[in-house]
DNA sequence: TAAAATTGTTTAATCGATTAAACTTCCGTT
DNA sequence: AACGGAAGTTTAATCGATTAAACAATTTTA
């Protein structure tokens, strides 16, 4: 590898110091510099083709232009989707995105925040996984700027940028009900992230405004391990129930894609027998023999929106900025009383 | 934000000298170093909550312990699939992922390749776009460590690791002639990646040795711009044509997911009236009503090997590593000539 | 017992940039 | 002519770690 060129190659070659060098191709004090040795700076920085070295820059500037993601598995569409968003929007400002996949784990959730600050990251922007309120609260200590993403927690002061879950579950139940559908469980997991609780919690309130008594067993969640095996298992005991509900909502596209697999191989008809509602957006949804209707997140304000109050956060903002978008129902064959002819 | 901790802190707090602590907490010159010394250094590390300053460290070795992903598109599932596993293979080797997307734009893939070298990446994991050749050779002249993945240029000698692409294009249609399929049409795009190229290839000899006459317009090649579109316009005229095809092969997700789409708002029978078979696996497939034949890819080799590859590279081993995996094609419903009872 | 080798530790240069402060010139003003 | 200030540039410290080389103290060897 031919040696990069430093400052200090330019600063030969002209004649001048490193320091004149650093201020023109900085365009700093650019009042007090002679026009004239400027400009040889600059030509023979191109010339010789000088790119900062970052490193170096950070170390003094103690700014690294890079900023940490953790998502749950940035192999799911809705977390890739967003990183692609957020690495877009972060590139209009120069920075640089690294990732890591908690996996939903706390424990590796926390690796990822060391490793990234090690890396001396310039923010984070965090899905928090379950049992990481810690890890938050220990980050708002140290005054190192974060955005959380997608959830949230109510009891703590950080900036979010996420779902209103409850109202974006209750519109889907309540659009359930007003079809007709009277038996409505909900599929999601059995954990204690908020923004689960207010998607259920928007389910209840659906069926009370509804004017639907909710059975208790309407309501499945599934624990940790492997979800596949809980999903089916929930959608067959939904089902086998003297009063099998009649419409299910999913309380994310990983569960809704177990779901329809089951839904498919057990040759269930949607929306006659039973009609589906899923969070989130896949394309695969758009392939299940009767389209899926589905509530949209809008990813790309989401990412947008992320990303800039991070940055304005690294910015030495000390605001706190929360922001619920409202997620758009997306109606569509899998929750029609009339869905006969095409 | 509480200053971080340094050596000097804790030479100070010990009593000793910077370099003694960097040589402890390194374990270099073990033989050389007082064993009481060494502990009370270890010790007050520890206390003091020490973290190696990766930036300065960075500065002095020419190492950051971070690599550069660049694909196409972070939110195709295949390459975030492929991320996935990158990151937790680097992981094991306490490296960095970054990444960016090209959007198999050559200015694009340029500008990131310019982005990841300014900041120092250890080397570069590629899935190089169309025209990228040049960057490509640039990168081996520069002596940086690099692996392309998933594509690859034949006349160029760098580490790649990839699918055998035309055999597993030629047992996918090799499969379909078998199933008595006889019109066999393909639709990829337009452009020269080899690849692509070896897909063609591969669908071309399949059709050669099972003894069908290759027709010119069961060809169709969408060229750059919107995809649905060219996707929609293709799949109509190769139906509409007075012998329309029996059966298509895709090659790849994208094409496949909008040609299914559209297959389905169109009411097309599959595969009674045309058999498909698509590159790539996504869940999406899982879903449409004839579950997908499709080519899977060992995405888990794939990202492991490219890993470890440029890990050796960047290792300062010189051998040039080419690998080509073998698809595994996995039959299901849409390429069966008796789909009748499920 | 003097020279040589070993052991334990420090000195100081270095990586490449940033930047406050100091230092020359030169000019205009009084 | 002397002084103040502006203009243009350099000096030198600094960020935090790494590491070759030097040094001092102790032990071994001949």
């Amino acid at each position: 590898m031919t040696k990069r060129v430093s400052l200090k190659d330019i600063a030969q070659k002209v004649g001048v110091s490193t320091a004149l060098v650093s201020y023109v191709l900085n365009n700093k004090k650019q009042d007090r510099i002679g026009k004239e040795v400027a400009q040889r700076i600059r030509n023979t920085a191109k010339e010789l083709n000088y790119r900062t070295n970052l490193i170096a820059r950070s170390l003094k500037t103690n700014k690294t232009f890079t900023i940490g993601l953790i998502v749950a598995d940035i192999s799911n569409p809705y977390f890739s989707s967003l990183a692609r968003i957020i690495e877009d929007e972060a590139d209009k400002y120069n920075y640089t995105v690294v990732f890591g996949s908690s996996d939903e784990d706390a424990l590796k959730s926390g690796k990822l925040i060391d490793v990234f600050l090690n890396r001396h990251v310039d923010g984070l922007i965090i899905a928090p996984a379950e049992d990481t309120i810690g890890q938050i609260l220990s980050l708002q200590q140290q005054d190192i700027p974060f955005v959380l993403i997608d959830r949230y927690f109510p009891e703590c002061k950080t900036n979010h940028v996420a779902l209103d879950d409850f109202k974006a579950a209750y519109k889907g139940v309540k659009h359930l009900a007003d079809q007709g559908f009277s038996r409505i469980g909900m599929i999601t997991y059995n954990n204690g992230l908020f923004n689960l609780l207010e998607r259920k919690r928007g389910w209840l309130a659906a069926l009370k405004d509804s004017g639907i008594a909710f059975k208790k067993n309407w309501l499945r969640e599934i624990g940790p391990g492997p979800v596949k095996q809980a999903v089916e298992k929930a959608l067959q005991e939904l089902l086998s129930m003297p009063q099998p509900v009649d419409a299910l909502l999913f309380a994310s596209n990983t569960i809704a894609l177990h779901a329809l697999k089951h839904i498919n191989a057990m040759g269930i008809k949607v929306p006659q027998e039973l009609a589906v509602l899923s969070f989130d957006e896949t394309e695969a949804f758009d392939l299940f023999y009767a389209p899926l209707t589905y509530i949209r997140q809008p990813l790309q304000e989401m990412g947008q929106a992320a990303t800039r109050i991070l940055l304005e956060s690294i910015g030495r903002n000390n605001k706190i900025t929360q922001v619920n978008l409202e997620g758009e129902l997306v109606i569509r064959q899998s929750t029609s009383r009339n869905p006969g002819k095409r």
